[in-house]
DNA sequence: ATGGTTGTCATACAA
């Protein structure tokens, strides 16, 4: 069976209800990754993604800020989320996919939206830098314990960070820059090898080829810019990677009207 | 060196 998966960075599910639905009508994933619904769940619009085909949801969200959901076609079960930090920010969500799933049953599958960082690249300075730091640690540890890679697993979402050179546009001129900086990009990537999740993008395009999935605001003509920063991610567990036919980059839906930041990523799996 | 944009909530704050 194929398996397609999306983590899209979506700021704001209600604003961008009409977006997530084109997303579902013309890409038709089986699995969408939300992070930044900046939803509660109260208000959280479950029929809407119901009716359009898509009838296994869980969400976690709070008001104004951060909030991670999973919409799915095929059925999952033990949905969980985890905190991070002391803090009791929505995100992580994880789900595994159940019997009803076919080939694809009994894989997890991890949504993170891992903290932005602030400005300051100085954890001394800004204790949101040094929140990011410490989140980054705190899934270090949460993969030396549980060990997700031993068993079919996919990690998706937004980790704001950019970890390799051609991950920006501009290596020299975002070292400084939060996203880009040593630590962090150390800290991603001595997590990721030291669980043994493989960066899915990087193993079907690696580098030098330039590989962005968010391009900012304040960009006046971002496309003609291009000054992009790889910053959404599919990680797979070790015996999931040799199934991965691609992985898609949907930079159309930056275009889109009132669009997110960040573009959908899509990975294709042949179980 | 600086400012550039967006969303939420209600006027700054986070990204």
């Amino acid at each position: 069976m194929r398996l397609r998966i999306t983590t899209w960075n979506i700021n704001s599910v209600r604003l961008r209800l009409p977006l997530v639905l084109r997303l579902l009508d013309e890409q038709a994933p089986d699995v969408l990754c939300l992070q930044e619904t900046k939803c509660p769940d109260d208000k959280f619009p479950s029929s809407d993604l119901r009716k359009a085909g898509y009838e296994h949801i869980h969400f976690v969200g709070q008001k104004g800020y951060h909030g991670v959901a999973i919409l799915s076609r095929l059925p999952f079960e033990a949905p969980e989320t985890m905190s991070f930090c002391g803090k009791a920010d929505a995100r992580h969500m994880s789900v595994r996919l159940a019997a009803g799933a076919g080939a694809a049953a009994g894989m997890v599958i991890h949504n993170f939206y891992v903290p932005a960082g602030g400005d300051v690249p100085d954890p001394a300075l800004n204790e949101k830098f040094a929140h990011k730091l410490q989140f980054l640690a705190e899934m270090r540890a949460w993969c030396a314990t549980a060990r997700p890679t031993a068993s079919p697993a996919v990690l998706v979402g937004d980790l704001n960070v950019a970890p390799l050179e051609h991950d920006v546009w501009s290596h020299k001129q975002l070292l400084d820059v939060v996203s880009h900086t040593p630590v962090e990009t150390q800290a991603l990537e001595t997590l990721r090898g030291e669980a043994g999740w493989a960066d899915a993008a990087r193993v079907l395009t690696p580098e030098p080829e330039k590989i962005y999935t968010w391009w900012s605001y304040r960009s006046p003509d971002w496309a003609k810019a291009n000054k992009g920063r790889r910053l959404d991610h599919v990680w797979l567990s070790p015996d999931l990677m040799g199934t991965c036919r691609s992985v898609e980059i949907l930079q159309d839906a930056r275009s889109w009207d009132r669009p997110s930041d960040h573009a959908p990523v899509t990975a294709t799996l042949e179980l």
